[in-house]
Order: C-alpha cells, then structure tokens, then sequence
DNA sequence: GTCTATACCGAGATAGAC
DNA sequence: GTCTATCTCGGTATAGAC
C-alpha cells in the first residue's frame, strides 16, 4: 500500500473534489500533479464517473474510521466538539476544501445515480450517529433536544455542511464552531 | 420589463445556476431553452462572469424584498416559518433547485473574488435578518438560543443552506421543516 | 502499466453581415 | 439586437506502441 500511482490519483481526485467540484477539475489537473499522463489516469479508472465512485467509496470509509475513533462514553456535547473538530480538518492547510459529500451534492444533478445513492448513505451514516449523540445529549444534559433526535440529527448535519461551506466563503474557521455552541444546553 | 429577451436569459442563467452550478451548463443550453443563439447572449452579456454576477445581484434582490415581506410583529418562531417556506420555494416545481448563492459559494474556488464578494453580502443579508429573529425570540420565548445571537444566526443559516442540499438529495421536501422544529423553543 | 498520438466534441468568445 | 460562421481551447476518451 506504500504509495502506488492509483492511490496517488484517487488522492488528487479527493482533493481536487472537494475544491472545485465534479465540473471543476480535469484529468489533465490530476496528471500534472501526480506526474502521469491523462491516459493512466483512464487505465486505472476508464471513465470520470468511475474514479469519482471509487473516490467517495474511500471517503466515506475514512469518515467512518473518524466517527468510531470517537470515545462513546464523552459526554454528548465532548462528541460533538470531536466531530466538529474532524470536520474542521477536512477542510485542508489551504482551508479550500468542504465535504467531498456536500460538494458531490451540490453538483447531484448532473451526476449518475450512483453517485447520489452514494452521497445519500453519507449522509444517512451521519445522520445516525448525530442522532444517537443527540439521544445521549438529552440524558447526560448536556444538548439541546427538540424530542425527535432524528429531525435534529438532520438539522444538526446540515448546520455542519452549511457552515463549512460559509467557512470556506468566508475564509474563517471559527464558523464550524458556531454549530456546537448553537446546540450545545445553556448549564 | 414585459418579457425581453434579456431578462429570460437571466431568468434561464439563475435556473440552471441553482440546478447544476457554475460550469455544470453552457450558453447553448440557455440558447435552447429561450429561442436564440448563444452569439445574442454574449451581446448581452459578454462574458459568463458577467451574466453570473447579474444574476447574484437579482437573486440577492429578491430574496430581500421577501425578507421585508416577513410580518415583524409576529412571533420569532413563526418569522421563522416564514424563512423557511420561503427557502422551502426556491426548490422550484421539480425540486431541483437549490439556493443560488449556496450553490455558487460551493463552485466558489474556481469563480472570480467579485462573485465571492458578492456571495458574501448574500450570507451576511440573511444572517443579520436571522439574528435579529433570535434577539427576539430570545425575548418572546419561542426560540431557544445561545446567548450570542450572530453566531445562532450564523449556524441557523447554514442548517437552512445544507438542509436544502439534503432535501434535494433525497427529493423530500420535509428536511427544510427540520430546522425550525430544532430551533423552536420547547412549551 | 505507462506512454504518444489522436479522435471527437463542446465550451466560451469574436467578426461581420443583416 | 440577432444572426451565420468561425476561432481557439480544453475536455473525456481510445488505439496501439513499448
């Protein structure tokens, strides 16, 4: 798994993703920065659709690994401060990424189903775990709850999308931090 | 202002904008869809740049005149409602549409700082209307909030901003309601 | 598995007739 | 103000040598 050139490319592909979307980049911008040719680039994934699957496959899985790596017995509002912390990162040194996800959304119209089925288990694997963080933020006290965790999961996720991407717009970071100390219960 | 060419063009440009982004369609495409050729379109506005920006400003424009339109002597949680509806109606009949400048601060890395300036005083419009809602709803009991009315304004927009991506992502309507059930004070 | 070379198309943009 | 015609570039994708 060193570093063969299909992990390099799928690589670029995430991050130029989640910079400038499906339309925004080229296989010409993978190839100058990876050092091949276009035509590699289409060995290893014949068509766009392809290594944009294999891409959100390899995110999602990553992003998985993050939400497991997050201690269950934190009190709820600590959790949450983790996950934010995760998505603030995935925004890159540069600050010029979102969501690999949020980004595929945006652009779902002009995606195959595939992608959007994709996209849609994303965001429903956050969804769950916002919502049983949520369940165990109104036991321990320590979020707010408006009784229907899945409704505010749902809401919470959101918030979280769009406030990346207001991070991004803005070039600020501390905007990620809003979503935690909207929901997080007055002590 | 009957119906001259111009103002379809602009119409078509938002539409298209706010279904597939920035470099998701193509001056044939509003050709098509208006009746003339993409050579008339450049006449009127010479570059995409320009046709993108015209179209912000209007944008910008009409979702002011219907944040006036919103009663102020009415309940915090029921503005809210208002805010909603009218986020829940850019959709469009099919469903595909999201906001405009949600939409362009996700393809905003490859855009020119005009449009992000412009993008930028979208966010800030709706934020400083959303923050005054709290205030208020602070006072009158129907909203929780934080304390910080700018930054509950701030994570408020952006659950609007990615509820709206998620609605359209799994064509349901019911994700925008989400939000306001999260926010509204609990009797 | 990577290369060179190329096919093919669609993009934004411009010149100039009408 | 709209048209025809055309330019130039960059996009995805493929064939075939190495």
């Amino acid at each position: 798994m060193a570093n063969p050139v299909r992990d390099q490319i799928l690589e670029q592909a995430a991050s130029l993703l989640m910079t400038r979307g499906y339309h925004g980049f080229s296989y010409r911008d993978i190839a100058a920065e990876v050092g091949v040719k276009t035509s590699s680039i289409h060995y290893h994934f014949p068509t766009k659709e392809d290594l944009v699957m294999a891409a959100v496959e390899e995110y999602s899985a990553e992003v998985a690994r993050n939400l497991r790596m997050i201690d269950t017995t934190l009190a709820a509002d600590m959790q949450l401060q983790r996950y934010a912390h995760h998505f603030g990162l995935m925004r890159g040194a540069a600050g010029d990424r979102i969501c690999l996800c949020g980004m595929l959304a945006s652009d779902i119209e002009s995606l195959p189903e595939s992608v959007r089925v994709a996209v849609q288990s994303f965001f429903k694997m956050n969804e769950q775990w916002l919502a049983a963080v949520v369940e165990r933020g109104a036991r321990d006290g320590t979020l707010r709850g408006s009784g229907d965790a899945e409704a505010d999961a749902r809401a919470l996720f959101g918030a979280f999308q769009g406030c990346v991407l207001a991070s991004r717009l803005f070039r600020s970071s501390a905007r990620i931090d809003d979503v935690v100390r909207a929901w997080r219960q007055a002590q």
